[in-house]
DNA sequence: ATAAAAATATTACGAGCATATTTTTATTGC
DNA sequence: GCAATAAAAATATGCTCGTAATATTTTTAT
């Protein structure tokens, strides 16, 4: 009978590597040779594990938004809610090399989830959950008073992606004024800022 | 004498050329023979204006950075400060066919910009110039209560502008709860948010 | 021990592309 | 009208990369 290999965790290792290589050189000048160097392996057998550079390609997205997921949950859900979501919205911002990679490499992939049917779905799917997931958390902080009933809780998750997406981008660019101090700022800001009653309300 | 050509008209018009096709086909898909069609050229010409690939790139980009600072030079400087405000950020958004086409030329060359120096060096100073614009715009406001005093004027322009290019991707993106109304919506709530004094200060 | 089958490695091919080179065409001064 | 020369087009070249085909090694059951 034949030999035996681990093969989820052969497709994983690839995958990682894939993304080690994009960070490195960019989407655009990684090549199925750099891929296989890079985890040791030979351009056969990452063939084997994945039947064209498409397959691997969506294969190395997938990863990454199960990533990014995993971190999420990970997050301790203690109370109070305004620390809570700071804590959230902070995993989602490239503020460890970790993070930085893994988000200079969704960046890359951006362009491509435009024109890839399957990378668009992938994009909407993961965006819908995330954007879902802060709305309904808002609307169940609004029966305990800690987000004012008054602001939409889709619209409020809306923007709170929307500026994340936004710093993280430009943070990665390297823009002035987007260090990392700033943008944790920033975000705080703007948390305190949707938590706080309208200016014509009665706190209570 | 020889025979003599417009340079700087033929210049624009390739340029032009490969704006559309990149926003047709993607970045990667484009090739100098895809721009020279578009363009009704030869590739020979485009070679003889451009020396080579990633300098017609390069002007491709500048040509619409050039573009995005024409259109928010046209935007009228009518007060009350709370709509000059939305109409120059709205400017910035998806929000017609034009818009649309450079808008999502842009977020195919954003990975090239985290590779490659000079477009790095194009993408920095404008965001400078962008969010120091919005800037001084709000100092000017503070002085006459329009903007309150007690926000950071650079830390503000740095927040719009992560959230107008934020909401921008995730539309271009087609996300669910990211259609036009949606964030024009979420633009507006912004705004206006951030033009409010905080809940604890007096409005004098 | 060995045969069979699976896993992995190596090599080869061909398409597609940017760019260099050559050829043709058009225009202007004399 | 005829060189002279710039502009544009056509063609040629060479390289990179994805993929397919082939070869080699490794494992295990008999």
């Amino acid at each position: 009978m034949p030999r035996t290999a681990d093969h989820d965790e052969r497709r994983d290792r690839i995958a990682r590597a894939l993304l080690r290589v994009v960070a490195r050189k960019g989407l655009a000048d990684t090549t199925m040779v750099d891929v296989a160097e890079e985890a040791g392996a030979s351009v056969g057998m990452v063939q084997r594990y994945f039947r064209s550079k498409k397959d691997l390609l969506r294969f190395g997205v997938e990863h990454l938004y199960r990533r990014g997921a995993e971190r999420l949950e990970g997050v301790e859900r203690r109370p109070p809610f305004r620390d809570l979501l700071l804590r959230l919205a902070e995993t989602l911002l490239p503020l460890d090399e970790e993070r930085r990679t893994e988000l200079t490499v969704w960046l890359e992939f951006l362009p491509a989830t435009v024109t890839d049917p399957d990378l668009a779905g992938l994009h909407r799917g993961t965006t819908r959950l995330l954007v879902d997931g802060f709305a309904d958390a808002f609307t169940i902080a609004g029966q305990t008073g800690a987000f004012p009933t008054e602001n939409d809780p889709t619209e409020e998750a809306v923007a709170l992606v929307s500026l994340v997406d936004g710093l993280t981008i430009h943070h990665l660019l390297g823009s002035d004024h987007f260090g990392a101090d700033r943008i944790r700022t920033v975000l705080c800001t703007h948390i305190d800022r949707l938590l706080a009653p309208a200016p014509g309300t009665t706190g209570a």
